[in-house]
DNA sequence: CTCCGGCCTTGACATAAATCAAATATTTCG
DNA sequence: CGAAATATTTGATTTATGTCAAGGCCGGAG
């Protein structure tokens, strides 16, 4: 079986060289709201007219690096959408410690879950790079859901999938060794067809530190794990880009 | 702040000694499936028709004790309700170690989220004790989602609450120590006025070695941390009771 | 009652990974 | 460009928790 399909999710936030869904030299701010509403997998199948009445109810918002979106805590108004930029999700334990949750990239949302409960956030968001957000405002999301069930699926489609994921993040966290947890992010990249990538190319979007924490590992055991395999000739690194020298033998050294 | 409410819901599997919304002693196969589902929150709103449309797709299930549910892989068909009895969410690592994610007792759902999706479960569900249950096919539930917006809402809230309590999971896992975790779960029964709560009581649902799993720590460790509580007087332990001696102090060495 | 088998506890020991500390890279920015 | 700040690596040490092993307890079967 495919160990980075039993995985999961923990690892998603690796890319290819360019994953923007959005257009990144010109100035965003003026792009239409209603485009890039047009644009998500979640509105794909509304009439125009109803995405207008979305793109009513939801604001942008430009945030720089290490700004913070949201605390644990605040109340939740809506969900958000990223259209360019990185954030991160995390909470801090009372000593300070912080723990990196999930890495939220363009084209993809968070906040949801906390929308339809009544309950402040869990987490914190902070910007890791400058961004553009969008914030979808909760009354907009209900009234969406009373006029159109198929909206309403998938919203309870990309909530089943979160859940999903973070099933794999517990199953990682608990089941596997730290260093299988990072060959199973690096695996994330398994293509369909593991004969055709014999030597894959990787590029970490955010800092090594960063990914330790999203991983549940200090960034010291991080490093030591990423020179371990490259010491066992099975990946190469360079800075942030990492080459997959044996597909096969980093499954295999991931299984035992 | 409330510790116990950081922690989240690892730690909701603690009962006072009668927590049956159900009857238990007379013979609850002849009970009307229309009745049970027709107390579940989640279907409280529904007219008695669309009720019965559902409990036409509803089968009674019972299970013994040890009985596989559902396999780690299997496909999914719809979504189970625990009329009576307990069972165990779980995965095993290739070594076969078991790892239980979730528990879960009488009137209580799960797998909803893995219907919403065309994915196989991710765990498996084993029965802790003899169980009766229902299965709702997915069918139903779209039908009534399709038919009832206020339903849908219900699932999302159930989702989005059952997201909410894994991210307390990860949490406990990333952030705490296993002490901690021990003590966040025998804390998951703070009433709501802690000064009402100078001698509370407590009851563990399964078995010692189940609940470590839960909590990520080995049985060994379980007893340890228990021993330990009790040499410093903060709680007393007979068997499956624990009686929370000192809730103060008790809160008081989780947070160090 | 009393014997058996599964659970639980306790102790001794092993170990993965964290922490601390210091040396290098790398990036940022005046 | 070059200095300061930040990120990463590497080594030495500590520590929490797991593993192994043995003994005790308790509840059910006979």
């Amino acid at each position: 079986m495919n160990y980075a399909k039993q995985i999961g999710s923990i690892f998603c936030y690796l890319a290819y060289s360019k994953t923007a869904k959005f257009p990144r030299g010109n100035d965003l701010s003026s792009t239409k709201v209603h485009e890039i509403l047009a644009n998500l997998p979640l509105f794909k199948q509304m009439e125009p007219e109803e995405i207008d009445r979305i793109a009513q109810n939801t604001r942008k918002l430009h945030v720089t690096r290490g700004e913070i979106v949201f605390q644990r805590g605040d109340p939740s108004h809506g969900f958000y959408v990223v259209v360019h930029g990185q954030l991160k999700l995390a909470f801090s334990s009372p000593q300070g410690v912080e723990k990196v949750v999930h890495l939220v990239g363009p084209g993809k949302t968070f906040g949801e879950a906390v929308m339809f409960m009544d309950m402040p956030y869990p987490v914190y968001a902070q910007a890791l790079a400058d961004s553009l957000l969008l914030h979808i405002s909760r009354t907009a999301v209900v009234e969406g859901i009373e006029r159109d069930p198929i909206f309403c699926r998938k919203m309870l489609a990309g909530l089943s999938s979160r859940l999903h994921s973070l099933i794999g993040d517990v199953e990682g966290y608990t089941l596997r060794s730290s260093s299988q947890r990072v060959i199973g992010y690096l695996l994330q990249h398994d293509c369909g067809n593991p004969d055709s990538c014999k030597d894959l190319h990787v590029n970490l979007t955010a800092s090594k530190a960063v990914i330790a924490s999203r991983l549940n590992i200090s960034p010291e055991t991080f490093s030591r794990v990423l020179h371990d395999l490259s010491a066992a000739g099975l990946i190469h690194v360079k800075g942030k880009d990492v080459t997959i020298l044996d597909m096969g033998k980093l499954r295999a050294y991931g299984q035992q």
